[in-house]
DNA sequence: AACAAGACCTGCATGC
DNA sequence: TGCATGCAGGTCTTGT
């Protein structure tokens, strides 16, 4: 489920009921998530106040009332679900917390990418989960100078550095597609290559396509992503993401454009139609084994 | 150092 | 129906 916005929505959902809070009861189900727990980990969480619910990366960091934070990644398929039901738990629930007013937190993770463990406040930043990250994409530090220059010299193509999180952090595949759509860009591109006005686009692109998802409440695929249960739409924003074989919007405006001109009939295509073929549709693609969607006609 | 490829794990859609 | 295959929002490790 989680990209930047995925998470960024899923702290605002938890905050709600998680702030101010303390955990009453803290129960591990399961304990093989993608690292070890700390030891005595329910233990050391029972009885804390989450004083507060941050953000870095695609992390969630819980700030508790004892000087440690909690470290929370959803991986590929983690969820945070509240339920005050009481139901019992569902298969996955790897993670219950309850909290003292009787509201469960319960992490949910079916491909156990996810991971949990404790960590002081004190020095957080340099965390071995941390020291390596770049920028977060909607801070003021992520400019078209920085990016130009974490990117020179790269030879990797420009949409696998986007999911670099040294690079910049919280982008993904989809958000990684979505923005080079945004911005004109090929994927295809060298990353080497993204300087001066393309970086001027691209940055641009990533924190509006960053900052709309937030506001749609994030993409829910097979999930859904917000904690209250309701779902997020900006799925249904994509322009390319998902959409392989559908038309771009470039290529009505071209047939728009042609039709004005309208030169004397020329009968069957010519070269450079026969190149162009398909050039308005999305293209799906691989690139260090994840799908890239694009369009040929207007990202160059 | 930078890069590619493989690994981790489960569920679901598809096609035979 | 059953089975095999491929694919999925992310990182981490290994080997060149």
């Amino acid at each position: 489920m989680p990209e930047l916005p995925e998470v960024e929505t899923v702290c605002r959902g938890l905050a709600g009921v998680l702030e101010g809070r303390r955990l009453a009861r803290v129960l591990v189900r399961r304990k093989d998530l993608r690292i070890p727990f700390p030891p005595r980990f329910a233990e050391s969480l029972t009885g804390r106040k989450v004083e507060k619910i941050r953000r870095r990366a695609k992390y969630m960091l819980l700030d508790l009332d004892d000087g440690n934070v909690l470290i929370v990644h959803l991986g590929m398929s983690g969820r945070m679900v509240v339920d005050s039901s009481g139901a019992p738990p569902a298969a996955h629930d790897h993670v219950i917390f309850t909290t003292d007013l009787g509201v469960e937190i319960r992490f949910n993770d079916p491909r156990r990418f996810g991971l949990m463990t404790l960590a002081p406040r004190e020095g957080l930043e340099g965390h071995k989960l941390f020291r390596h990250l770049g920028p977060d994409p909607l801070t003021p530090a992520f400019t078209p100078a920085v990016l130009s220059a974490a990117l020179k010299g790269r030879k990797t193509s420009i949409k696998v550095a986007l999911l670099d999180q040294r690079i910049v952090v919280g982008v993904g595949n989809i958000y990684a597609c979505e923005s080079l759509y945004r911005a004109g860009i090929s994927p295809l591109r060298k990353a080497g290559t993204i300087a001066g006005a393309r970086a001027e686009k691209l940055v641009p692109a990533i924190k509006a396509v960053l900052s709309a998802a937030i506001a749609a409440g994030g993409s829910s695929l097979r999930d859904h992503v917000q904690p209250s249960g309701e779902l997020g739409y900006f799925q249904h924003a994509w322009k390319v993401y998902g959409r392989e074989g559908e038309s771009c919007a470039c290529l009505e405006s071209q047939k728009v454009a042609k039709a004005g001109k309208a030169p004397l009939g020329r009968k069957g295509s010519s070269p450079k139609a026969a190149a162009n073929k398909g050039k308005g549709v999305v293209r799906r693609i691989t690139q260090a084994g994840r799908s890239t969607f694009y369009c040929a006609g207007c990202q160059t």
